[in-house]
DNA sequence: GGCAATTTTGCAATGGTTTGCAATTCCTGC
DNA sequence: GCAGGAATTGCAAACCATTGCAAAATTGCC
């Protein structure tokens, strides 16, 4: 029915402006702004017309003169600092779980998430830093997840900027915001369950070099001790996050030392790396070992056998990071938070 | 040594703009910003001064400004629209995987990336379209991660638009770029292996609803009819991608139907899920039954047993994801590109 | 119909950077 | 000392939207 309308498959069409719309109106662009902003000072009848030749037009408002006059991006940048191992991936379904946190908090908020695996003082290849997200405009603030093992940038860096919040440990946070779980109760608790659970030669396993899990080394010592046993530097064994290599360390460190009856894992995915080197060696989960997990991720609950672990409330703990940051943005006096561990008692523990 | 200088912390102050350093180094803003981006038409020494007058104010490019100039956002926006089951978590490691390939090819081509859980086309609350990221400059491409079980308004928005490129399966594509894996194939492959490794009844277990998942199945079907065995339906499971879930589907069905020897799973966590059901259920891996994954996720090496599976070879997907992209933005005939699967034989499979 | 109060609209400046083109400065050689 | 060319620099116009303030249009009321 329609002729052919050759035309319509134009070159490169440049999106339109306000300024289009002003013109075909007949209105000027301050009204076509007031418009599309919703203002309550345009008259209705102006505003449907506008509004429908944007729709004709496809319209989208250009967001970067928009926050560039508005001084604003609505937009957050959430920093994985993983690349102090070089480039490896940041494999814990831990940090899965926390984008998804954070995706669904910053989208009701109204912002658009921008994520980095390089922290914003990290400089590139070339030794140039990159743009300050925050005095370029690019970001309104900054999560960075975890403290990382060198402290004195993300010391340096918070002390310039208001906007800035960390997920981490309380103990071990400078003078920034910081939302997190305290570790090192954490820690304790899971190991008090072991001892309450009759076990009674307990390892740690994880590498205390990173500060949240040298505050749940701390925990595990606390309850031995509190519990009037020994702690073994023995016991102590500095598995790394992935769990590729975790399971060499896990499985070498099964095959020397004197028999266990429980471990306590810095992580849930450290845990079943552990069961798995366990029932290789032909241990049985709770059985021969109880173990307990930490961060309670997603698969923690379908793992076999499903772990008990401790609980960071992660959903919870996106909200408040974000809630924190918006605050600090909004210039109100926003507040840390610390957020109460709590034991979730699966089977992997007896 | 230094007096106290107490007027250093100043109240929220302003970010310095190329026009200060202009005016201090009495040149013209041209000047600074040219010699800022490094262009050979400023005299070496003015650069200098201009570089040295810049660190020393913290200056930091406004980038609202610098794009709304150039007409280039340098960001990507990259979707894993999960929102089509709700606001259900994107629970599979799959993703994170993804992120962290698409994350580092990005950050390599100097590229943003702009993270959402939502598609361009889908609307808020309001029932109101959010801004085109490509029309409104928040980013020069999109990568979609999926193509969802409505494949229609992906097709109406990829048509609009050059700087699309989508993952997922190039059988199922419509008309516009897309980077992924031969699923049938792989399908195939992972079931004409257990079969070699004379099983003989073999479960599917993925929702076909999916289109990739779908095409799994075909490759499924295809290899059992060329082994000239009957495809029963009651052998494929629609097990959700989602852990917890599809736990309870597995372990239902393997209450239900007749003994298998072998199962065909649509995903590594949904096999690792199985594993566990079977496991359970009393059944060892790969004694009683052979399992094969798919995706090959990072975690899939170190599960127990460790997971024979296909691999989607996610760190060369996200990089041509990105190559693909780039390629469409610059203007040239980018083409999609299919990645071969590949069989990983690991224990799970016998 | 006329005046004041309201409602709507437009003007013009502003946000910070980039870039084509013209103007200036510098250098070389004669 | 000067022409001619190269190397630098500056001017001014974009890029597109927002917003304070003033101007215009509308309304209400006597």
């Amino acid at each position: 029915m329609r002729p052919p309308e050759r035309q319509e498959a134009e070159e490169e069409r440049q999106p339109a402006t306000m300024s289009q719309i002003a013109r075909r109106l007949k209105v000027s662009e301050s009204t076509v702004s007031r418009a599309l902003a919703g203002s309550p000072l345009v008259k209705a009848e102006t505003r449907e017309k506008v509004e429908a030749l944007a729709r004709e037009l496809g319209f989208s408002v250009n967001l970067n003169a928009q926050r560039l006059k508005r001084r604003r991006s609505q937009t957050i940048e959430v920093v994985i600092p993983v690349e102090e191992y070089g480039r490896q991936h940041m494999s814990d379904p831990f940090f899965l779980d926390m984008i998804g946190a954070l995706a669904d908090a910053l989208t009701d908020a109204g912002y658009d998430m921008l994520l980095s695996k390089r922290t914003p003082w990290a400089v590139d290849a070339e030794g140039r830093p990159r743009p300050n997200p925050l005095l370029s405009g690019r970001a309104d603030g900054v999560i960075i997840i975890g403290q990382g093992r060198d402290q004195s940038q993300l010391r340096a860096f918070a002390a310039q900027h208001r906007q800035v919040v960390v997920w981490g440990d309380p103990e071990v946070a400078g003078d920034y915001l910081l939302v997190g779980v305290d570790n090192r109760a954490g820690g304790r608790t899971a190991t008090e369950h072991l001892l309450s659970r009759s076990r009674r030669r307990l390892a740690f396993l994880g590498d205390p070099k990173e500060p949240e899990i040298s505050q749940r080394c701390e925990g595990y010592k606390d309850a031995l001790r509190a519990a009037g046993m020994p702690v073994e530097a023995d016991l102590i064994v500095p598995a790394r996050f992935d769990a590729v290599y975790a399971l060499e360390t896990i499985t070498a460190f099964l095959g020397k030392a004197d028999p266990i009856d429980g471990i306590v894992a810095a992580t849930d995915v450290i845990a079943m790396t552990a069961i798995t080197a366990l029932q290789q060696a032909g241990l049985s989960v709770p059985g021969d070992v109880a173990v307990t997990g930490y961060d309670d991720i997603h698969s923690a609950r379908s793992a076999s056998p499903p772990l008990t672990t401790i609980t960071q409330r992660i959903a919870e703990g996106g909200q408040a990071l974000v809630a924190t940051l918006l605050g600090a943005i909004e210039g109100g006096p926003a507040r840390s938070r610390v957020i109460e561990p709590e034991l979730i008692v699966r089977v992997s523990s007896g």
